[in-house]
RNA sequence: GGGCGGGUAGCUCAGCGGGAGAGCACCGGCCUUACAAGCCGGGGGUCACAGGUUCAAAUCCUGUUCCGCCUACCA
């Protein structure tokens, strides 16, 4: 043996670093622009520049670049495209609170410079997450890198603005929205996140015009009455059936409300009487338009009451909601408080409660685009991974509403829309307008208002490949294969490219959509920062080694499934990376010289362990093979650690050891050359979730290749299946095992040789035995194996404890050292196992039922089990009697 | 209110019609020259509960219950 080509513990440290500039600075990521015919290819969900790398990115783009790596390798032309969305609100608030420590704001600096300062400020630390995408490994074309405010992307979204606006698809109008009194905005439904919290329902008393009668109205909201305009009740409802059309005084206010019938109203709640407030409510709102009602509107812009507010105005809405109680009280209008759960909407950026407010919007009139969208999932387009998600994507699919897509922020893509100052006219178009068309005067003002960030999201799968030039990157890439994506973005984003690839491309945006489950901590509970609970992937890649770190996640990814992660749980997986590590640190001095793939007239004069070893690594590059091409990732991380320490190291190696230093050189040099070809196999399986350590042991198998990121990968190879060497080995192994177990409970140290003695039960059995002579002795430390005749009348040694694998039995003669009760006892316990499966087998052949239709597979196979426990049993009987015998 | 997912070994989870599995943790024995981040052996589960279908149910159906998530204009 040579010297120690590799350190003893694996150090990630040392390598991982080396081998991503080599992959980049050798443009290994990079696809071919024109088309091959067998293209891969995926777009990944751009993080916010604002971002991170946290847990989600971790999991969601180590998928990926299995996905990635692992077609690649199998010869596809692959692109994953790269790049990072310029995140509106959330880059805005960033930026704003800089300024906010340097005591200035937005409006201080003015909408130009302010912009000004969000790109420089972009340019900075715009590329931290894209450094720690790399960190991870990921193996995206950063030559193609992309932001959605990119000038290319924003000709896109401008280009998808006019078109849709042609089509009657865009339009503006007023409309209740949700307000975020903090980002100063609107927010699309999607981008309200709803709670419970605890508040009151207040049961408030409006006297009915000229009449001793009142209303009682209950809310959970009183400083909305403020603005009231009606009062509704349920058309049907006998207690108020006869104040419809008549008018209610709104209290502290005085105004006349007029009493309206709606089936909206619910009888049983509250009071079943509604208080009904157009401007602020969006059911009140659509009463208003049912019953062409006034709509006051009471709050402003930051959540205070206006000068609509009598002498609330200029509160707080909190501050308005306490005075405003406290005064009905006095005054006797208030009738009780009940204590009651509110549904609250919050902005999903600031998390600040949303108001529903009435302003001027740009909305996408969805119907007819999610009509499509829908069908193409339906008639299997794109399919969904796991199906189940299809019913979600359907059932939003049916109740979308209009999508609110004009935010009033500053940074992201201003909407191409001109009103003309003079005469009113608004323009829609591609270049900016000069002047106007209808009244030709140059006094046009852009709109102030900037697009919903989602609206340029929906774009990515082709305003990235150059949309709407059309470019020879879309023809080879569009549609993409597959998208990789958690289920938390299925309609802010999956459901929109949907709708927008259609129109715009008229095919889907992807045939594939994978979703994976969240990352929880180790309790299942949701990472965050304000519960302490996050895991940091920077720090467990420092710590682990982003190999570890990476195999855990996939080993973690079945489907549908949430991951709780605990970092022992990666803990665990490193000693699996120096595991690895250091079967190879084993073989690599026997393979200088060997050859380098075994042939396959070769495999068949190979010996029994590497014929094993060969039909199981066949097996392993099936799972692992039609594992990843269903998304089972975990399946095929389970597959290839099973393969890799169980079989590989725990069984091959150790066999591989005796003709590697025995003195054999043919022997040696055939073992050399399917430990190579096994080896090598492993570390291109292994590949797509562990790049850096296959990376690395890889060359050092084969220094002249450059990289085994081009593949090939392994391929199933028939020739190599033998179900004959692995029911041999299988055979052997429980010999082996047996002798083992035998050891260990009688307390006999490892160290301790002990004669075997095997009773075959056929010749086969004995001449198994007898050519693997070698094999058996040195892996059950045996001082001396003995092989009886299996046709002979053999008597066992009198002191010895018995195994019984099949109808072979193993005694190990332990004259002087055996305890008989030790012994008893453990073959009373062997038997009582072997018996209660018995006794279940039994009960199954014996029912004619199972006999008759069952199917005869099936039965069969009792057959077979009840062949083997009876022999069993039998062995270990007569074991026990001769036991019992010289107790006495 | 509607929808979805889940309750399997101490923990985290596979399995989803025919012998209850893995990893970690645990117990016992080992520094056997690739690896103590290791090796060998072992213990541990009426598969949430109740019915049903079937020759056969952790696995399929129905109901109950607990947990989690998504969605919604009961103020």
């Amino acid at each position: 043996m040579g010297e120690d080509l590799l350190p003893k513990a694996y150090d990630p440290t040392l390598i991982e670093n080396r081998w991503y500039n080599f992959w980049e600075e050798n443009k290994l990521f990079a696809a071919a622009e024109n088309k091959t015919g067998s293209e891969y290819s995926i777009v990944i969900p751009p993080p916010n520049v604002t971002g991170s790398l946290h847990m989600g990115h971790a999991f969601n783009n180590t998928l990926q670049d299995i996905l990635i790596r692992f077609y690649r390798m199998n010869g596809y032309n692959t692109l994953w495209m790269a790049g990072t969305d310029h995140a509106g609100i959330a880059t805005q608030n960033v930026v704003e609170k800089q300024l906010a420590a340097e005591g200035l704001t937005r409006q201080d600096l003015g909408r130009e410079k302010f912009i000004e300062r969000v790109w420089s400020w972009k340019e900075q630390s715009g590329g931290v997450i894209i450094n720690q995408l790399k960190r991870l490994g990921c193996s995206c074309d950063w030559d193609r890198e992309r932001f959605t405010m990119d000038e290319g992307l924003s000709k896109a979204v401008r280009e998808v603005f006019v078109r849709l606006h042609e089509q009657g698809l865009v339009y503006r109008g007023d409309y209740i929205v949700n307000w975020c009194p903090r980002c100063h905005t609107a927010l699309s439904d999607l981008e309200v996140e709803h709670e419970d919290a605890t508040g009151n329902l207040w049961h408030i008393r409006y006297p009915v015009e000229n009449s001793d009668e009142s209303l009682v109205v209950a809310t959970t909201r009183p400083e909305t009455m403020l603005g009231d305009t009606a009062v509704a009740v349920n058309p049907e409802d006998e207690r108020y059936k006869h104040l419809i059309g008549k008018y209610a005084i709104l209290p502290l206010v005085g105004r006349r409300l007029i009493i309206i019938g709606d089936p909206v109203v619910d009888k049983e709640f509250g009071t079943g009487a509604l208080k009904v407030t157009p401007s602020h409510d969006l059911t009140d709102f659509e009463l208003s338009l049912r019953h062409n009602l006034d709509k006051v509107t009471v709050m402003d812009y930051h959540g205070r009451i206006n000068e609509q507010g009598i002498h609330f105005n200029g509160m707080d809405r909190y501050a308005c909601r306490e005075a405003i109680v406290k005064e009905l009280d006095e005054k006797g209008y208030l009738v009780s408080i009940q204590p009651y759960t509110v549904g609250l909407g919050r902005c999903y950026r600031c998390k600040d409660v949303v108001e529903p407010l009435i302003s001027k919007q740009w909305f996408v009139k969805v119907a007819p685009l999610a009509e499509k969208a829908h069908n193409a999932v339906k008639n299997g387009k794109t399919r969904i991974v796991p199906e189940h998600w299809t019913k979600t994507y359907y059932e939003w699919m049916t109740n979308i509403r209009d999508w609110c897509i004009s935010r009033q922020i500053w940074w992201g893509h201003r909407i191409p829309a001109w009103t003309c100052q003079d005469c009113g006219e608004v323009i829609v178009a591609r270049q900016d307008p000069m002047e106007c068309p209808k009244c030709k005067c140059s006094n046009l003002a852009q709109e102030t208002d900037v697009l919903d960030t989602w609206f340029s999201s929906a774009l990515w799968p082709f305003s990235t490949m150059g949309w709407p030039d059309q470019t020879e990157l879309l023809k080879a890439f569009y549609p993409t294969t597959c998208l990789v994506t958690g289920f938390d973005i299925l309609f802010f984003w999956v459901a929109r490219m949907m709708m927008m690839g259609l129109e715009f491309m008229g095919d889907v945006p992807f045939r594939d959509v994978y979703i994976h489950a969240l990352v929880r901590d180790e309790h299942g509970k949701k990472m965050s920062k304000s519960l302490g609970n996050i895991i940091d992937p920077l720090l467990m890649m420092d710590k682990y080694g982003t190999d570890a770190f990476r195999f855990t996640l996939s080993a973690m990814a079945a489907q549908g499934r949430d991951i709780r992660l605990s970092e022992q749980r990666i803990d665990g997986y490193r000693h699996f990376m120096n595991k690895i590590w250091n079967a190879a640190r084993f073989s690599l001095p026997y393979l200088d010289g060997a050859p380098n793939r075994v042939s396959q007239t070769d495999a068949v004069s190979l010996a029994l362990p590497e014929r094993w070893i060969l039909s199981r690594l066949n097996a392993a590059v099936t799972e692992v093979r039609s594992a990843l091409e269903d998304y089972r990732f975990n399946d095929a991380a389970q597959a290839l650690y099973q393969f890799t320490w169980r079989e590989f190291c725990d069984w091959y190696i150790e066999e591989a050891k005796i003709p590697l230093t025995g003195g054999d050189e043919a022997a040696a040099r055939a073992t050399a050359g399917v430990l190579r070809h096994v080896l090598d196999s492993l570390m291109r399986l292994l590949h797509p979730f562990i790049p850096f350590i296959t990376e690395e042991i890889s060359s050092k198998i084969s220094p002249d290749s450059q990289s085994i990121m081009n593949g090939p990968y392994p391929s199933p190879e028939e020739t190599t299946v033998d179900p004959e060497a692995e029911r041999c080995m299988n055979l052997l192994m429980d010999v082996i095992t047996s002798v083992r177990s035998i050891r260990a409970e009688m307390n006999l140290p490892p160290a301790k040789k002990l004669p075997v003695l095997v009773v075959p039960a056929a010749r086969e059995e004995a001449d198994l035995i007898q050519a693997n002579r070698e094999l058996v002795t040195l892996m059950a430390r045996a001082s001396d194996l003995q092989i009886a005749d299996p046709d002979g009348n053999m008597e066992p040694p009198k002191m010895s404890a018995t195994a019984v694998v099949g109808e072979l039995k193993v005694f190990v003669p332990l004259e002087g050292i055996i305890d008989p009760d030790v012994e008893i006892s453990r073959l009373e316990k062997e038997l009582a196992k072997v018996e209660k499966e018995l006794a279940q087998v039994q009960k199954k052949l014996s029912n004619e039922n199972f006999l008759a239709k069952a199917n005869p597979e099936a039965v069969e196979k009792q057959q077979a089990r009840h062949g083997d426990l009876t022999a069993k049993q039998e062995g270990l009987n007569a074991s026990l009697e001769r036991m019992r015998l010289l107790r006495q």
